[in-house]
DNA sequence: TGATTGTTTGCTCCA
DNA sequence: CAAACAATCA
């Protein structure tokens, strides 16, 4: 088969370079994609490169499954792909610990290949376990969120607590460091790693163990490595270590997408790939196939004001296409709606293109979600708070974790009481202090206070009783498949009869997802999967893994957005101090990154692009509007390439009739969110057959027959690191044909129009007359009674604030 | 002592 | 409009 053909000169360049290094320099919708997935096939099929000596590396789970999918259909019916590996880096290194990483305990005490994973809640709550015990509060010492993220950027750079206290300038700093130490022995004892250890430790154990990194140097003779843009240190030294022998490395990449410097993406790995790699050869990638010469103008345009660039300028062949549309609301309520208005009308003008609405902080999906609802548009939204957030969801899983791993104090303590049994705050100091003292876990510590019976008779009781429930639910872990064991949790502790007693308006989709997490278990069991391994799944799905591209309407931050493309795209929200975000006003670097943020974001659009602002915002549900300023990113277009749009502050044309709301759906019901990642749940656990290699103790688990032999591996009479694995992607390989294109429909779970119900005057959606405006349609109601405020849409005037009892309305049926 | 209700904050982007 | 905390009630 001709990988090459349909591919540009520079393309076919990439694919087919076969002398070590090489940094590929993609520019937006250059190609990107398909130039990696083309060198792989091309590699397996021309080159005769088994597929499992290939890694590839992404960014998020959904990436590496397309990935994968390309590169098999690719070859299909050629080569099988089995033993290919494309994965995410955190996966990746979860899979090598929980597989090969038994030598790790000689570098961390403790450690067991059956460790627990910390997703940011978990450390939160362990930085605030610590507070409580050295008797810090979040006033008068620092934020919670703030000590955690400069523990962990002190961890990603490899300062211990022990350096951070020494180069302490100020005593704020040596506290921290005595937090920081805490806070890392605590994960120590609970055999807990948090998401930037998964990392490190993995680069560690690859370091000081040399036989294994032998082994898998050894096996893989291709790294590849998508966004390079994005890498942080430790993934760059991942890369280094698996590729040390052959030295055969490609990574793709753009620095002026470079996005994620607050989560230690180092932009100076892409930069410096030349310096690193004396004999890299980099290609560029310039012509762009994706937007209209305007869109691609103007975002370059916006970031050639940047200095860290490579610099390149991307051209197209494309038409110049329309301008972009900037649009000035008085609000961003009047933003949302006009929004909502422009995807109405274009839904006639260009069916079928589906939008995106991008945005900078979740908190803005709020509005334009409810903008959305008002104009009855199906919309999905995307991240914000995903399925595996939701507190009922944690609540569960954090059972089944303290179930499995007693030493989860995290976990405990976060069930320890609930549902309530009776086990206060006391009760818990009491513990904690026991914990501390004895130097044991909860669990264990709670043992020995039942042990000493000096606790009062009640909670003496109350902890007996959770005892029990924790060893019935082990033992129910140890003999029974997942789900049913997600269904013994849910019933057994009371945690469902909790739920159903609970009248609030949301306890009814608490329940359902419940039931749906019990639901995946099932599939997961299905899979022969573990419960260790649906923990694994569930701490590092992301958000962008639920993007549907097939939404007609999609809502995501513009880190989601990255990879993605979208006939139209609006930008919501563009003022200084919200896009660029306030934290980066004054610090030229990081005004760079907000630059190339809204770069990627404009670079996102095919055909059309809207980009709003408003001259008031607000910031929570009740508070009071802010005044704003326009970008300066806005300025940064050329003008010329630029059309005004709306008549001026807060005189949207919006039409009345449209407006005609086809009901209030009723709050949290549709939230998009909800249903967004129900769908997703079941989404990824059907599409990502993963089966990581067994837990420990067990016989690694049946490998699918295309799995290569495991003599690559070491000599005979040592255990032979099971490197196969990881150049395999589990039962992925194995996963059935049908199952790939039979992606399951999304349930049409949107806010379909109900049928009215009678609207009372004033409501929001009914239709009023005003002495002077006319006819129009009640947008919003804020207050009640006759004081209520009423924003009101009247065609031709706009929207108008009126209060019901001055405004001499008169309402109609 | 623990559960419930009221009050006050609030600030990212994510695997 | 939340969650996180303080001040109540049982």
């Amino acid at each position: 088969m001709d990988f090459l053909k349909g591919l540009n000169p520079r393309q076919r360049e990439a694919v087919t370079y076969d002398g070590g290094p090489l940094l590929i320099l993609a520019g937006a919708g250059s190609g990107k994609t398909r130039v990696i997935t083309h060198r792989i096939a091309y590699l397996i099929d021309a080159r005769g490169v088994p597929s499992f000596a290939i890694v590839a590396m992404t960014f998020t789970n959904k990436a590496a499954g397309e990935m994968r999918d390309r590169v098999a259909g690719l070859l299909a019916g050629r080569h099988p792909i089995a033993g290919l590996t494309v994965s995410t880096f955190h996966s990746y290194c979860v899979r090598l610990l929980r597989r090969d990483g038994d030598s790790l305990a000689g570098l961390r005490p403790g450690f067991t290949r059956d460790f627990t994973i910390y997703d940011e809640e978990d450390q939160l709550a362990l930085v605030k376990a610590v507070y409580r015990q050295l008797g810090l509060t979040e006033k008068s010492f620092m934020q919670y969120r703030a000590a955690l993220g400069r523990i962990s950027h002190a961890k990603s750079h490899k300062r211990g607590p022990e350096e951070m206290s020494r180069d302490a300038k100020e005593p704020v700093i040596s506290k921290l460091a005595v937090v920081y130490n805490e806070y890392e022995n605590r994960l120590r004892q609970a055999n807990a790693l948090d998401f930037d250890d998964l990392l490190l430790e993995a680069v560690r154990l690859l370091q000081h163990d040399d036989r294994l990194r032998a082994a898998y140097n050894e096996r893989i003779q291709h790294v590849l490595v998508d966004e390079y843009q994005d890498t942080n240190r430790s993934q760059y030294e991942l890369m280094r270590l698996l590729s040390e022998k052959r030295r055969n490395v490609c990574v793709v990449g753009d620095e002026d997408q470079s996005i994620y410097s607050w989560r230690g993406a180092d932009i100076r790995n892409i930069l410096d790939f030349e310096q690193d790699f004396k004999d890299a050869v980099t290609i560029r990638l310039e012509q762009n196939y994706r937007s209209t010469k305007n869109i691609l103008e103007a975002a370059s345009a916006l970031v050639a004001h940047n200095t860290e660039r490579k610099g390149k300028w991307l051209w197209t062949e494309a038409g110049a296409g329309a301008r972009i549309t900037v649009y000035e609301a008085h609000d961003s309520e009047n933003e949302a709606l006009w929004i909502a208005d422009t995807i109405d009308r274009l839904a006639h003008t260009s069916p079928g293109d589906r939008a995106a609405i991008l945005y900078r902080t979740n908190f803005q999906s709020r509005q334009i979600e409810e903008a959305l609802r008002r104009y009855g548009l199906r919309y999905k939204v995307v991240g914000g708070f995903s399925f595996y957030q939701r507190a009922e969801i944690k609540d569960m899983l954090a059972f089944l974790k303290a179930a499995l791993a007693p030493g989860d104090d995290v976990s405990l303590l976060r069930i320890i009481n609930t549902p309530a049994r009776g086990i206060g705050k006391t009760t818990i100091e009491q513990i904690e202090q026991q914990a501390r003292l004895k130097r044991v876990s909860v669990w264990a510590a709670i043992e020995s206070l039942i042990a000493e019976g000096q606790l009062p008779p009640r909670a003496d009781a109350a902890l007996r009783g959770f005892m029990n429930m924790m060893a019935a639910l082990r033992a129910l872990a140890a003999s029974k498949p997942i789900h049913e064991l997600m269904r013994g949790i849910a019933e057994s502790t009371g945690y469902l009869d909790m739920l159903k007693a609970d009248d609030s308006p949301d306890s009814e989709s608490r329940i359902e997802n419940v039931h749906e997490l019990i639901h995946a278990a099932a599939e997961a069991a299905e899979r022969g999967e573990t419960a260790a391994d649906f923990l694994d799944h569930a701490a590092l799905i992301s958000d962008a893994d639920s993007v549907d591209e097939k939404a007609e309407v999609s809502l995501l931050t513009v880190h989601n957005a990255k990879g993605l493309e979208f006939p139209i795209v609006f930008i919501a929200g563009l003022e200084d101090g919200l896009f660029p975000h306030i934290r980066s006003l004054d610090s030229p670097g990081m005004m760079e990154e907000e630059r190339r943020l809204c770069y990627v974001a404009m670079t996102r659009a095919e055909k059309r692009l809207f980009m709003s602002w408003a001259h008031y915002r607000r910031r929570f549900g009740g508070g009071p509007s802010e005044p704003a300023i326009p970008s300066r990113f806005l300025r940064e277009v050329p003008q010329s390439l630029i059309e005004r749009a709306g008549a001026g502050p807060g005189e949207v044309d919006l039409d009345a009739d449209r407006m005609l709301v086809r009901d209030t759906v009723r709050k949290n019901m549709f939230t998009g969110k909800t249903y967004n990642s129900l769908e997703n749940i079941a989404e990824f656990f059907q599409s990502r057959g993963l089966k990581p290699p067994a837990g420990p103790g067990m016989a690694p688990a049946g490998a699918p027959a295309a799995m290569p032999p495991p003599r690559a591996a070491g000599s005979p009479g040592v255990r032979a690191p099971e490197v196969p694995g990881l150049g395999m992607p589990g039962a992925q390989g194995g996963r059935p044909q049908a199952m790939q294109q039979a992606v399951p429909p999304a349930k049409p779970r949107t806010a379909a129009p109900k049928p009215p119900k009678r609207l009372q005057p004033g409501r929001v959606g009914s239709t009023i007359e005003h002495a002077r405006y006319g006819r129009g349609t009640v947008v919003r109601r804020e207050g009640e009674g006759e004081d209520a405020k009423l924003t009101v849409s009247f065609p031709g005037y706009g929207l108008k604030k009126l209060i019901a009892k001055y405004a001499g309305i008169k309402t109609e049926e």
